[in-house]
DNA sequence: ACCTTAAGTAACATTTAATGTTACTCTTTC
DNA sequence: GAAAGAGTAACATTAAATGTTACTTAAGGT
């Protein structure tokens, strides 16, 4: 399948919750949160369960989910660390050749190369809190 | 599949070609690069075929396809662009709920921060040459 | 205690993008 | 005009993400 779309789902469902706080509810269930998204419970249950893991979000079962770190706390690198980050270039998927000194080489060097571009989004995201994105959600401009 | 390994890819095939070249050959082989890449001689003609387009090396019929662009002119973001570059982080798959106002003003928010993210990468892989790129996979430590 | 609710999770199905492969056409060089 | 190798269409294969069903487990309310 193509790129990653679990920080979307997991920042959609995030703020979700958030507002879902703010109007008063203590808990969000997989229900209310996969029908906004427009998935399958299970997808989200799944995915909460990383957040929950992680200490972002804390699970009551019967009653569902709460944030456990403040929205003006939360990056979106803590969340994308909970789900276990992808880098953002692959290396080949099978050993190149052993004998040229070029596929020898260039293993190393795209590592050291791709560890400063995931480096960079790190701290891009590192950057945003779920607070900001909450806040452009809801936006006046977007209603 | 999982993550996009066509960078890796087109750079070994160039890194391979720059080698060749400054070994006294002119043109490298579909056929070359593969063996060294250990792919299908036709997965590396398609991907050279996009760098053609943008102009980063030239083809000749019946012998091979030599640099446009001097490795140290030639940057990692020209070669990704000439791959169609891929956003890091994707928005959702299937359109969210109409009615939820989270799910409405999400995709903007989302939109934005991403571009921000996409804008980092874009700037760390301009920093960075084929050349650089070249001594590093052919530095004395690698032998 | 019993019932209801909803998380946690295993197992399996489906979808989709990337990659691999075959086979053929088209240029260029010799 | 023969050989080499790019260009490309069409199809096969692989593998990751996502969707789905079904069940177990914990918590709260009656």
């Amino acid at each position: 399948m193509g790129a990653n779309s679990k920080l979307t789902i997991a920042i959609h469902a995030l703020v979700w919750a958030a507002l879902n706080e703010r109007q008063g509810s203590t808990y969000s269930t997989s229900e209310e949160i996969a029908n906004s998204i427009k998935t399958n419970p299970v997808v989200v249950r799944r995915m909460m369960s990383d957040l929950t893991k992680a200490g972002l979000i804390e699970s009551r079962r019967g009653a569902g989910w709460r944030l456990s770190v403040p929205a003006e706390k939360m990056t979106l690198w803590d969340i994308n660390l909970a789900l276990g980050p992808e880098e953002t270039f692959a290396l080949h998927r099978n050993e190149p050749s052993a004998t040229c000194p070029v596929a020898r080489g260039i293993r190393p060097a795209l590592r050291s190369t791709f560890a400063r571009v995931d480096e960079v989004v790190r701290q891009e995201l590192a950057r945003t809190t779920l607070a900001d994105v909450f806040d452009e959600t809801l936006s006046p401009s977007q209603n």
